[in-house]
DNA sequence: CGTATGATTGAAGGGTCTCAAAATAGGTGG
DNA sequence: CCACCTATTTTGAGACCCTTCAATCATACG
């Protein structure tokens, strides 16, 4: 059963049994890839949509120096190029962090999935504006906060989105990426993450250590960030009290 | 005729003629506003939809400090706020730029809609995936640019946009901004997009005075900008040879 | 035990911010 | 049409944050 987590941190309302079933039995294929592959490239014709079933997958772009630039962390139960259904190319690169298995969605498939159940299309539509709204968060956090808020905006994200797919109690998570991941999505340099992380640590706020972070002070972390979880619409059955 | 410019920088086929009346005949109504009004609030229920037929809007973030951050400009022909059909509510606010006039659309007319045409329906999708394609360029902007190339990447962006629903030939156009919404986008302060601008101009690549932009040496500002017009999926008919 | 990779620390330089003041442009009423 | 007032842009100087480059340390793996 692969559908455990299947959109769980991608909804308002709880998958029908129904669509469930659906979401199991449209299923292409599966397929594992080795942790740190490009799987996807800028450009490419995309003619299947993956779900990510077991590891961690980012999408990225490359500037001309080399900098990379992450524009999405993925996590298990997201689509991870489900735009590209729609858009029929993606405008970014697509690579694994871990060792990952996807669940493959044919184009056709999601087609007929979209013309046949109305809700379902609608769901799939939110999806993928739930990764536009986790952009303009990532939008905001780049322009207006300093280095130590945007690596806390990253931890409390990823904090809340693990928790919504029941990885995480929220206090203790794996998070497997190396500083220079964390470098990459928050626009700084892996020098800096260190400094970073070290001040983090002795303001005993949160520790990231072999890619398992810890949160020591939740409210402190949240406050550096200016996190609020509004913009990843949990379900009113995943919302926290604040 | 209002529907002159209706998505015409958000589609990679040609809207056929059926599909503009569609969208003509269900136009709920018109709404003028005046330059400067904050017109949605985040949180705000979505019972309509706008799409801007004149005039400037912009999506923005405030820190808790004040400080602004936008995440999107939007230009005649876009949908504002369409992502809020099936998400139910923003995480933004909206303003408006200018004076402006937008269409709306009742949620219940875009159910209808979408449900009776698919491919009216996939259109839509695609021009909300269209914005989170600009919010991933922002992303990469803000996190691996410098404060000229970001300003460069604004310019060359909104150029372009301009360009595909007729509004400038690349070289000259409005873009009735002050230096302030420069720095809002762009996540720098205005103080210092006052001396980029005047750096811009020194080194001859583009001009930005009273709300006017002239570009002097489009490749430069490219270079500088990294820009690379792909993320905006042009139909071929309105794409530029490079 | 040797090697490769990732993390940490130091020192110096650069880009952007802050604060403050001056210059310019725009709008209004006399 | 001018005078005034306000908003916006421009400029300067100093401080701060982050980068760069380089070296050292820690860890995992053969």
């Amino acid at each position: 059963m692969y559908t455990d987590r299947f959109l769980m941190g991608r909804h308002r309302e709880e998958l029908t049994e129904h669509e469930r079933d659906l979401l199991e039995t449209s299923i292409g294929g599966i397929l594992k890839f080795e942790a740190r592959k490009t799987i996807v490239r800028r450009g490419d014709r995309v003619d299947r949509c993956m779900l990510l079933v077991e590891g961690y997958i980012c999408r990225y772009m490359d500037g001309l120096d080399g900098d990379r630039q992450l524009v999405a962390l993925h996590v298990p139960g997201d689509f991870v190029d489900l735009h590209g259904f729609p858009m029929g190319q993606l405008d970014h690169d697509v690579a694994t962090i871990t060792d990952c298995a996807v669940a493959t969605y044919p184009r056709e498939t999601i087609a007929k999935l979209v013309a046949e159940n109305f809700n379902l299309g609608r769901m799939l539509w939110f999806s993928t504006l739930l990764d536009a709204a986790m952009h303009r968060e990532w939008i905001f956090r780049l322009g207006r906060l300093g280095a130590d808020g945007r690596v806390a905006h990253l931890f409390s994200e990823l904090g809340r989105r693990l928790e919504m797919v029941g990885l995480t109690d929220g206090k203790t998570f794996a998070l497997p990426l190396q500083q220079i991941d964390l470098a990459s999505a928050c626009g700084i340099t892996a020098v800096h993450t260190s400094r970073i992380l070290r001040e983090l640590r002795e303001r005993e706020i949160v520790s990231f250590t072999h890619g398992q972070v810890e949160v020591q002070n939740l409210s402190a972390l949240h406050a550096l960030a200016e996190f609020d979880e509004g913009y990843l619409y949990p379900s009113p059955r995943s919302a926290t009290a604040t």
